[in-house]
DNA sequence: CGAATACTTGATCCGCATCAAGTGCCGTGG
DNA sequence: CCACGGCACTTGATGCGGATCAAGTATTCG
């Protein structure tokens, strides 16, 4: 499911000491901006955030250590249509648009690795699209948590972001978590969630 | 905004001589096959559509001549995700596996050209996930009619194919198409649309 | 011309966003 | 270590957009 990064691509961008660190709350870009090269986490996590007219932020994906960051942008040749936000403190390379040129000539496995996650980032991007319109909230809901606590367990993830996630709202994130709890299918300790039954929850 | 496919490969792609005729309605393609290549469509028009659990179908991207169809599954190495459907009679070039590598290597800009699509792909597909999400269906309906007409004006979309397209439903698209029609925005000619003012249907 | 398909309209209903008015947690500083 | 302030969460009331249903009418195509 994880595509590796070719053997000695990640040995070769350390070697550029081209490292920026992040607090957590910080940006690494922001939408809008050009794209001069892309990042690779060395560790970390960071969310992408698409902020809607309206006001209200959106998450698009998330990243953390030994993934690439801003790679969609700079292939696509296009401002970053989102912000990628440091929701842990990370760490960061950054490969300029020469030394990209440079490393996609030298390891041509990197290119069709490239190649085989953008494919598998917009399947997966449609199939959210169209299943997240049909389902309910608390279908919506459930996937995700099962998503984000699987994809960082250790973070504390809080309704917003969960609502953030799901399309929805704090305020029913709470109602739906609520009733999950009175399912049985998860366990609210303080401000914790705890997932009790990961199948019931996408068997929804 | 279209990225060319690099000179030659057209030509060597119709040397192959493994031409498909599919008939309006005929499936290229259908959910959950395995890939084996990739198409290139001669002329004709082809949907993507998804089909969800409950019924509902959902198009997820359009085809038209000379266009690349089938290889985001392909280059994923993933199962097809929805079906490809032909809305006009079609005709394509089929591309095997083996000759899938050949192109590739035989043409570096193909593979750059498919990665800077892909990138695009999936960041318009992560905008429109957002996006839909948040506007009201007089919005979404208002954007798709002036995409879709603008994608393929001889093309008689039904109020089924825009509800479909738009993450609504038909009968919704109908008050919609007529309150759009009163405010002056398009004019309905039996089942024909015509687009009167496309920049305020963008601006709603 | 007839049948099938596409569209139309009004009535009803429900999910969930929104609002308001709280309570509880938790990290920070004294 | 405790108090305190702010943020995160909670709960109930309300309203509305749009899906769904039903019962038609119109158009188009063979």
């Amino acid at each position: 499911m994880f595509n590796r990064l070719p053997k000695g691509l990640i040995e070769e961008i350390e070697t550029l000491k081209i490292k920026h660190l992040f607090k957590k709350r910080q940006y690494i870009y922001k939408a809008s901006e050009i794209p001069q090269g892309f990042y690779f986490i060395k560790k970390g996590f960071v969310g992408l955030v698409f902020a809607c007219e309206n006001g209200n932020d959106h998450f698009l994906r998330f990243f953390k250590g030994n993934q690439l960051l801003g790679h969609r942008s700079f292939l696509a040749e296009e401002i970053y249509h989102a912000s990628a936000l440091c929701l842990e403190d990370t760490e960061v390379f950054f490969i300029d648009k020469k030394n990209a040129g440079y490393l996609l000539k030298k390891y041509p496995d990197f290119s069709s690795m490239l190649l085989k996650n953008l494919a598998q980032e917009l399947g997966k991007c449609e199939i959210h699209r169209v299943k997240f319109s049909e389902k309910e909230v608390i279908q919506r809901a459930a996937e995700s948590i099962v998503y984000l606590f699987e994809f960082y367990p250790e973070y504390k993830w809080t309704r917003l972001e969960i609502a953030q996630y799901c399309e929805s709202t704090p305020t029913t994130i709470v109602k739906v978590l609520s009733k999950l709890e009175s399912m049985g299918y998860i366990k609210q300790m303080g401000h914790k969630i705890l997932i009790l039954n990961k199948d019931a929850l996408l068997r929804l």
